[in-house]
DNA sequence: TCCATTCGGATTGTTTACAATTCTCGCGCC
DNA sequence: GGCGCGAGAATTGTAAACAATCCGAATGGA
């Protein structure tokens, strides 16, 4: 009962090859996402689209206004901020987690991911190594054992990257690679206090980089004008 | 234009609806959800539940069978111990900011949700009490002041009532207003670490007084009859 | 020339009906 | 009496049509 016949895409699929493109900046914050074409591409019906974008609003990926249409979310400096601190936590307890539990087969998997971001690196392939340093981070999850935390880790991965696509400072995207070395040097050691403290330390890395402060997000048009008219 | 002709319920409260009334046990965790039914109780179209339950799969509080319909989801012991680890941390990490962060009303919420629960064991109405519970917990991650981290508490809140619903120890639902207390006075103390502190012993008390162990959650037929025969 | 208004196209929201699958109950057979 | 089988009912999955709303362009007037 496999034949080809299974035309269009099935639910989970459509789901996550959506979130794919939104994930590594296809589809950038603000952008529109129209049902009928997003239907059309992904070879689904509309209904199905709608079901998906209502999951994804949910994952506060998409934004949904009401007879307008659904757009791909453009985090607020403050949400952004409030990402990076649930991050924060998610990724410590995970790195700590994945250094008690880690086999080497799952080890093994993290290095293979840092060795393709490195290689994404050198072939200025920004948007392949960004997408591969998210593969890291997941794979440290999969190793803490715990799916209930590894898809907490996933979502701000996702909501994260927003953030990335809309602050990062001029030409800084993305992880450091050494950061990542020692993180797995410590999660092989089954140190959980040093992978916790290299988790930290890469992530104020992470969240240095980023431009939270200068962006004047909403402007108040008459302040703006006044000194000028 | 505030006319009553508002017939039906809006979507979001529908999905309200449905969450409290899973949360507080009047669907159990295994019990049946038809679509119609939904749909004629709540007052909505058969569209909008099926929207609704999708979304509430996503959380992993229903589980949505194909052709079979949806069910009010029912943690394994594995998970179940999946989502303590992962509510641990995340009220933790919520304490810890609470602490910080507070604002004097904020804490008279929680004295306040503190008090009603009281009231409802008092008088043995074991379902208040517990949904007070839930909500001194969310009165907190208020204090905490980072909607990402509330929401991500929120859901574990929810499932968390699953697991209490399926493999709670005999006549021992719910938290200790005791600990609760001590809690509080942290927080208003602004004192991060007794805080942290004291939600992990907290934390520690709920879980203990889960019965996690002695279920065999699925058995093997041939096995359990092997020695009968 | 600029602004307000209106009309048409396009997109979303909702309902309806229909197709497919599963469950239940009753019948016949072993 | 118990088991398997099959028809009917009930429920879910899907698609299509319709209604409502919004956006943009063209028109008319100041």
């Amino acid at each position: 009962m496999d034949r080809p016949k299974r035309r269009a895409t099935r639910p989970e699929a459509l789901l996550e090859k959506l979130r794919a493109a939104i994930e590594d900046g296809r589809l950038p914050p603000g952008a529109r996402l129209p049902e009928e074409k997003l239907a059309r591409a992904l070879d689904a019906s509309r209904a199905r689209v709608r079901e998906v974008l209502s999951l994804l609003a949910n994952e506060r990926l998409v934004e949904l206004q009401t007879n307008r249409g659904a757009f791909v979310a453009k985090p607020t400096v403050e949400e952004a901020r409030h990402i990076c601190e649930a991050r924060l936590m998610a990724e410590r307890t995970t790195a700590r987690l994945a250094a008690e539990r880690a086999t080497p087969d799952a080890v093994r998997k993290m290095r293979e991911m840092v060795a393709e971001e490195q290689i994404a690196w050198d072939s200025d392939d920004v948007r392949n190594a960004v997408a591969k340093s998210r593969g890291f981070h997941r794979a440290i999850a999969e190793a803490a054992a715990n799916p209930v935390l590894a898809d907490i880790l996933a979502s701000l991965l996702s909501r994260s990257a927003l953030t990335q696509a809309v602050y990062a400072a001029r030409g800084a995207a993305g992880c450091l690679c050494h950061d990542h070395s020692a993180l797995i040097d410590a999660i092989e050691a089954g140190d959980p206090d040093t992978a916790e403290a290299a988790m930290k330390t890469h992530m104020d890395n992470i969240i240095s980089r980023l431009d939270l402060e200068p962006l004047a997000q909403e402007v108040d048009i008459e302040d703006a004008l006044r000194d000028t008219l």
